[in-house]
This record gives C-alpha cells, structure tokens and sequence, in this order.
DNA sequence: TTTAATTTTTAGTCTTGTCTAAACTTATGG
DNA sequence: CCATAAGTTTAGACAAGACTAAAAATTAAA
C-alpha cells in the first residue's frame, strides 16, 4: 500500500517523464510538489527500495512498470473524479482540480469500478485529458487545438486549454461544453479568426479562441 | 484547520458524549479509536489547547460549542457520503462505512453544499442515522424499531440496527430498502411476529426482523 | 482508612515526511 | 583543464502522531 505522498510522487514523476524522454531530475520533481530537492532525494530512495521506480545518485529517476500502474491509477482517480464533480455537480471546470487532489487517494478499488460505470465510462476529464483504464492504458488521443482543424472538419470538443473563469463563461454563454459538436464552417487565413457552426447556430470566434480550446477529431 | 486525526477525535467525542452525558473518559477515547491511552491524553491536551474541548486532568474531556460544530460537520460529510455510495453508486448498506470515513475528510465546504443538493438534501443516511444541517443542528428524529408499532400504524424505514449481509439481502429480497412504506397490519402477542404491508404486498416476520428495522413515524 | 486495583499521565522513543546547512558531483566557461 | 556554478546528496533537526514503560492520581475494597 502506497501513501499519500508517495502517490503524489509518482504522479509528479509520471507526467514529468513524459516530458523528459530521459530521467526525471531531482530538482524538477522538487519543482512540481513545492518541496525541498533534499526531500526528494529521501522520497525517490525510500520509492526505489520499493521497486516503483530506479534511482541513480545525480542520474534522476524513472518509474518501473509497476510504478507507472499506480501513477495512472492515481491519475485515473483523479480524472474521474473531475468527470463526477462537473457532470453530477456541476462544478466548473477550472474549480474541480483542489478538491480531485483529494479524492483521488480515496482507497477503494470497487468505488472507482462503480463510480466509472456510474459517469458512463467516461474517455476524457473535463480538461479533455484522456482517462486510464483499469490497466492503465491510455488510449491514444486525436486531441487538437480546434485552431489546427481545416474547413470542413468537426470534431467534439474534449476541453480547454487555458481555463481561466472568463474564458469558461465565454464558452458557457454560447453553449460550448465537453462533448458539443464544433464544425468549421470558414477559416480566414489573414487574421485566423473562424466560423464554427455549434447546434443551430453558427459563430465567429477569434484566433484566441481557437487557440483555447480542445477538440477530438476521431 | 484541522487535521485528519484531530477530526476523528472530535467525532469519536462528541459520539461518546452522548452517551456518557459527562466528561469522556480518555480510556473510553481509546478504546473507540483503537489507540492507546497515553495517545489520548497527548492529543486531547493539543485539542484543548486548540479550544475545541475542555479538558482536566483525570477528569476527562468535553467538546465546547466550537468542537461540537466541527465534530457535527464531519459526521454530516460522512452521512452525505454513505447516502451517495448508496443511493447513486448502489453499494450495500453495510459496504459504505469505510469508504465514507475516508470521504468525510475531504476539504471543501462547497462540495458538500453540490453534494447535498445533488442528493436532494436527505434528511437521513442509508443507517437510518440523521444528517445534521450546515449549522449542525440535528433534528430530533422519530426514528423507532419496527417493533414498537402498533397494529394499524405506519411509517418509512430509514435504516437498520444489525446490518449483516444475511439480513441486507433478506430485505433486498422482499423490496425493503430506504425509503419503503411499511405498515403494520397484524400483530401477534405470543411471539412478537406480525405481518406487514409493502407496498402492494404482506409480509409475515418474525419478531428479530422487526427488532432491527428503525421506522421513521413523522 | 489504608491498601490494592484501575485509570491516567509523563517521559522517552519511533516513523513519516519535511526542512536547512553543508558536502559532494557533474556541468560549464574561460 | 581547472575554477566556478549548478544540481544533488548527506547529515542533523523538527513536527505530528503514535507507542511502551514507568510514575502518579483516583477509585474501590478490605
């Protein structure tokens, strides 16, 4: 049984060795978790006794295949979780990550079994991040900025990048949402700027938009 | 704020409280939550200190009003939880109690505002047990075993005393859950058995099963 | 009311996870 | 290629919350 801190060091490492390509550096998890280097060096030790991930001294950390399993569990939790907070409870979707920090070290294999069949087996978290499985398996991702898509091509949009409450109520207030179908009507190449057709309507949104917002084109 | 042990002293308090109706002892503290003594008296000094329980030595301890707002709002958490596991998750009655008490710890005032909306603010848990509000007010519940009704009367069963499998799934079986009408149509002296209309069915039982069924005859 | 049993507290220790300060590696630049 | 900077580890300390063993207070019994 893992606890609480090293759960969130797992996941720490888990997303910065996505980045990384090679060992995660000791500063750049002290840098994630707002902790002291000196305690990461403990922590990544005490975790590489434990067999989740092999350490080298001045060499950085990379997890074990046991390692990541509980990492994308972790993160798995996380990510459900978010879907209950703005599906059920109709959170926003910049509110929900503090309280998913908590929920997601919630113990209880069958709560997540019965919480993902309850949210309908849900594919991607509000941010349109996509969700682990039981085994960990991230289904590959069509994930776009909707300013990369082309005349004509639609997709269902999966989240946001920048998601600051402005940007959300901006959406809101023109019915855009996880899952709202988005199709490009018209691209101005001069300024970027699009037409999108949303339901009935159609609508003229600014390259910043564009920018902003995620788009599954599966 | 408070921390995760410090909430549950202050639960396991104020439900010793209750029924010792003077100070509680710090051996009684311990026994409930599997700690020793010597543990108790370390914590309860932090906890007086902290304002939230009077404490004397070798005269035990009791919550002021602000101990007993913090312990009421914990066990409101707790019972919102269990209401959640098992009114939109469906877990048993007796599978909640310890997924709640991990849930309970969870910090944001605003999430238990959604969650009790969500639920349609209920007034009492799958145990039949009563949901304090905000404030911590708990209304006095008329909750009573089956087997105090009298021939003729009737009310909604809100919980059970014994909660084994057997009997969840005894009542399973005959449509009994939270929430049910229940109303006594016969009573035999001689055995204290009678028989009991469910809906559009009766149901003869015997004096154990109404033993450990809480009625709630508002 | 004096002794014995019980309960409670104190003192000292341990583990987890953190910190600071100092020492040590590795990388960089002249 | 050596000196310095940057990154990393070690050593020692601390807070929270628990434990054991021993001392002290209270209660019960003779």
């Amino acid at each position: 049984m893992f606890t609480l801190a090293e759960e969130n060091y797992l996941k720490a490492i888990y997303h910065l060795e996505k980045e990384s390509k090679s060992g995660v550096s000791t500063n750049a998890i002290a840098v994630k978790l707002n902790t002291q280097p000196s305690s990461v060096t403990d922590m990544v030790q005490k975790l590489a006794h434990k067999k989740v991930l092999s350490y080298q001294k001045y060499k950085g950390s990379f997890l074990t295949k046991e390692g990541k399993k509980i990492a994308t569990n972790v993160i798995r939790k996380h990510r459900l979780w978010e879907v209950f907070l703005v599906e059920k409870l109709k959170f926003q979707w910049d509110e929900v990550h503090e309280i998913a920090e908590q929920l997601e070290h919630i113990k209880s294999e069958e709560l997540i079994k019965r919480l993902d069949a309850f949210l309908d087996h849900p594919d991607f978290d509000p941010h349109g991040d996509p969700i682990p499985d039981e085994n960990g398996n991230i289904k590959p991702t069509e994930k776009k900025l909707l300013s990369e898509l082309q005349k004509d091509q639609r997709g269902i949009c999966v989240g946001v990048k920048e998601s600051s409450s402005q940007f959300l109520q901006y959406l809101d207030t023109r019915n855009i949402g996880i899952g709202t179908t988005i199709k490009v009507v018209d691209k101005e190449e001069f300024d970027d700027s699009m037409t999108i057709q949303v339901g009935e309507t159609q609508l003229h949104i600014t390259d910043k938009i564009a920018h902003n917002l995620y788009i599954n084109t599966n």
